[in-house]
Parts: C-alpha cells; structure tokens; sequence
RNA sequence: GUGAGUGUAGCUCAGAUGGUAGAGCACAGGAUUGUGGCUCCUGUGGUCGUGGGUUCGAUCCCCAUCACUCACCCCA
C-alpha cells in the first residue's frame, strides 16, 4: 500500500510556496509597523493549558484536540489554537514583570481533529497577535485596524469585517438568562441540534443556519441591549475609533464566537470564495484569560487568520527570476569552466543554475524552461578564445564577451 | 460523529448492453555536428482505490472496505 499523509495533514508543494512567503513577509513587515515582536511557543504543551484556557465545554477542548500521554506519563496535546500556549510562555517567563505591555505574534501549525473540509484540515497554520496590557477602546479599534490592514495588504478583496461586544460576565449571564428564556417558548421551531444547545450554549442559536431557527429566533432579545453602563461605552467608543480609522465593518450582535474566553469585544473577517467556512480572522478581547491560566490580572486581545484560508484567495504570485543558466557543451575543459562560472555568479549573489550530464539540447530546453532572462553558453569555441557566448532567453540575442568581465555583463543586463 | 458525491497515467478527464483501456497536458528523445520557447514525429508511464461475490470472463454489475471531496457540527 502506498504510504500517504495522515487525513487533514497537507504538504504544502513548491508550486505554492511564493504565496505563504508572500502572507509570511507581509505578516511581519505589518506587524513590525505596528511594533510587535515574535513569540515562539512549542506545538505540544500540557493538556491543561488548553483545558483551563479556551474551556473545557467548548467543542475545541472536548472533542477536537490530539492529545496522548508521553513517555514520563504527562498528558500532553498539540496545540489547537496558539493564545493559551503564548500566555503559559508569558506568563512562564513573567515577561509582565518586566514590561507590564507586550505586544506578540507568532507563526506556525495547529492542530485540530476535525474532518476536513474545503479550509478546514487537521493540521493548518495561524498568523497570530496577542496585546497584552492595554484595555482602552482605542486599543481595540487599533488591534482590529492592523487586522484590516494585513487583509488589505495582502490585497484580499470582498474582505468584511463583523463586529460585537459580548460585554463582561455579569452582561453576558443577564442576557443568556433572557435568551434562554426566550427560546423556551419558541422550542418546537427550533432544529434538533439548536434544541439540544439552546441550553448549553444559546449563543449559538442565534448564528443556526436552518430556516426554521432563523424564523424563531427573530426578535430574540441582543446582546446590545444587555450590556453594562461600562461595556456599552467601551463598545461605542471602539466603534468611534473605527469610523476615524476608516475601517469599514458591520455590527453583527449575533457574532457569537466557539472560545470561552473572549469579553467585550469579539471580531471577524469573512471573504467570499472559501466555501462554507468564510472566516479568514477572528478574535476578540480576553479580560480574564491570564489569570485564569495563573498569570497576573492583566487584559488582553488577540486574533488568529487562518493561512490555507488566505492562501485560497491570493493570487498566484509573481516570482523573481532574476537569474542565470549556464549550458556547456564540450571536453572536460568545458565542463569543470562552466563549474567556475556558476561559482563566479553566485559569488556575486546572481542565481545560477545549469543541469549536469545531459544533451546541449536537452540544457538549453532546461535554460528556457528556468524562467531565468539568461543564459550563457560555453563550448569549446568559447574556452579557445577566453569567451563566453551571453544568451538573453526572452529575445534570442545573445553577445560574446571577455570571460574575465562576463560577470559585470551578465549583470549589467540583469539589471536592466 | 452524521450525510451526500467521487475514486481510470504525475495532472485534468474520456471509455464499452461485462471480452484485461484512450486523449490532452506534463516528462523524455528526435526532426536541427553547438542554441530553448512555436510546430511535427516518437517514446516512458496504468495490478482502471482495495478485498470479496456473480460470470466462461469484471475496470464496468453486486457487497464490503478504504481514501478523497463537499456539507452539517464547530472553527482560522
């Protein structure tokens, strides 16, 4: 049987490298702008990280995580999601202690056991932000700002951005109260699944899909009209800092996100062309987090994007052929010159290439196959009078010059 | 975990009321004793997902199984 990855685990190929490149260069160069420092925490952590950081009830916690016990006997877990694991290293390295403000990203895989659909896979990549410190509004609207600002950069387009405030524990109890109550009555309409969590997590009742659960759920009470004299303004505020930003986005007060963290303002960008899961970002503010996980009573905001998803509506990429073929045909001479060639190129930071052991024909397909604008030929004609033939691939002209100045020439029209 | 769809060459896909398979692209070689991309010719490459059943005979029909895809749940 034919060895394959294991199900919802991808090999990304060469053929799509130059686009994670592109989202990996233009994550950090955004995030630079925005003077946030990497943070690398590892893949496997404790179990108990995750299971005190997103909560034990959500569907991440409970049914989606690898987890096993290792040699020692410690129960460990791939990382689903990257907040818990860079808190538990914040908080491990007491970098509060030292700068009560950390702004944090990191890059790399996680890990969900899920079935895999279109944007959806077992192991995927996040581009992640934690802002740890500051709980102003405008600190909010900034955070969401540079989140709209890297999908713009990345020149996504048809990219909306949904916003609502899920308010503080004591809002959110109040209103889960009211919409419990509400949708006591309207049971009979609901779907099997909303009837089964209109008492787990009636949040989500309100984002079901099926016809019948929209109907119901009409008129159910908002989370807007829920919150606390101090959330309201915090929201209002964050969305203030919005319109003055100029960052388009919509209130959505049934945006109900899976994370138990999150408080007050929660966040998402959705594109068109993903198929069902349509979100690229999400992430919201997380008031309690760090101190559930052992930390200082400290405030924090995040948000994730999911790379397969970006990577889906890029372009392709335009890739940078700067560059050289060498092609040599003839006696050993030839053969160990054209070696030195290659050196000589590269040694001046030319990408050079040649294929070794192959027809002259079979180079030159190879030298237009490259991509390179160049290609210099070398045979025994050249080597007889110290030069080499300069090829440009897109033309068809080509030069001789000295072999002691060809490097300075194949430049010159490199560079042109 | 549930549902639907699909599994034939590296890729995209044809195919016959059941008689062991084709095209395009890609790859390799040639037409051109030292000049690629275009054109033309030629070639390599498939246990027709796997196992079982029906049959003289199955890639095709039946059953099972696995994989992939999409959707639900949930999320990036």
């Amino acid at each position: 049987m034919e060895i394959k990855a294991i199900r919802g685990m991808n090999d990304i190929l060469p053929d799509d490298m130059p686009k994670w490149h592109f989202v990996e260069q233009t994550a950090r160069k955004i995030f630079r702008l925005y003077g946030f420092s990497e943070l690398r925490s590892p893949i496997l952590e404790r179990t108990e990280v995750f299971f005190r950081g997103i909560g034990d009830d959500t569907d991440v916690v409970e049914k989606q995580m690898y987890t096993f016990t290792d040699k020692s006997g410690t129960a460990v877990a791939l990382r689903p999601e990257a907040t818990a694991s860079v808190l538990r290293s914040v908080i491990e390295h007491g970098l509060l202690n030292r700068e009560p403000i950390q702004k944090l990203y990191s890059i790399g895989p996680m890990f969900r056991y899920e079935r895999p659909q279109k944007g959806r896979y077992r192991q995927f990549h996040q581009i992640n932000i934690e802002r740890l410190g500051e709980d102003g509004p405008l600190c909010d609207a900034e955070t969401l700002h540079m989140a709209y600002a890297l999908a713009t950069s990345l020149g996504l387009a048809g990219v909306r951005m949904e916003v609502n405030s899920l308010g503080c524990d004591d809002c959110r109890q109040q209103f889960k109260t009211a919409l419990k109550e509400f949708l006591r009555e309207k049971e009979e309409k609901l779907c099997t699944d909303c009837a089964r969590r209109k008492n787990t997590n009636p949040l989500r009742v309100l984002d079901c899909k099926v016809v019948s659960c929209k109907q119901a759920v009409e008129g159910a009470p908002s989370i807007e009209d829920f919150l606390c004299e101090a959330c309201r303004v915090h929201y209002h505020e964050v969305l203030a800092a919005l319109d003055a930003l100029g960052v388009p986005y919509e209130k959505n007060p049934r945006l109900v996100r899976g994370l138990d963290y999150y408080t007050r303002t929660t966040f998402e960008l959705t594109a068109e062309g993903l198929g069902s899961q349509n979100a690229v970002a999400g992430g919201g503010r997380y008031d309690h987090l760090i101190q559930t996980l052992g930390g200082p009573d400290v405030t924090g905001i995040g948000f994730a994007f999911g790379m397969e998803r970006l990577i889906m509506l890029l372009p392709e990429q335009v890739q940078d052929n700067r560059g050289c073929f060498v092609v040599a045909q003839g006696n050993a001479t030839v053969q160990l010159t054209a070696l030195t060639l290659l050196k000589a190129l590269r040694s001046v930071q030319i990408p050079a290439e040649a294929v070794f052991g192959k027809s002259f024909k079979a180079q030159m397909r190879k030298a237009g196959k490259s991509g390179y604008p160049l290609c210099v030929i070398l045979g025994e004609e050249e080597i007889a009078q110290s030069m080499v033939t300069i090829k440009n691939l897109q033309d068809s002209s080509q030069v001789q010059v000295d072999m002691a100045g060809f490097v300075e020439k194949v430049r010159s029209l490199l560079d042109k």
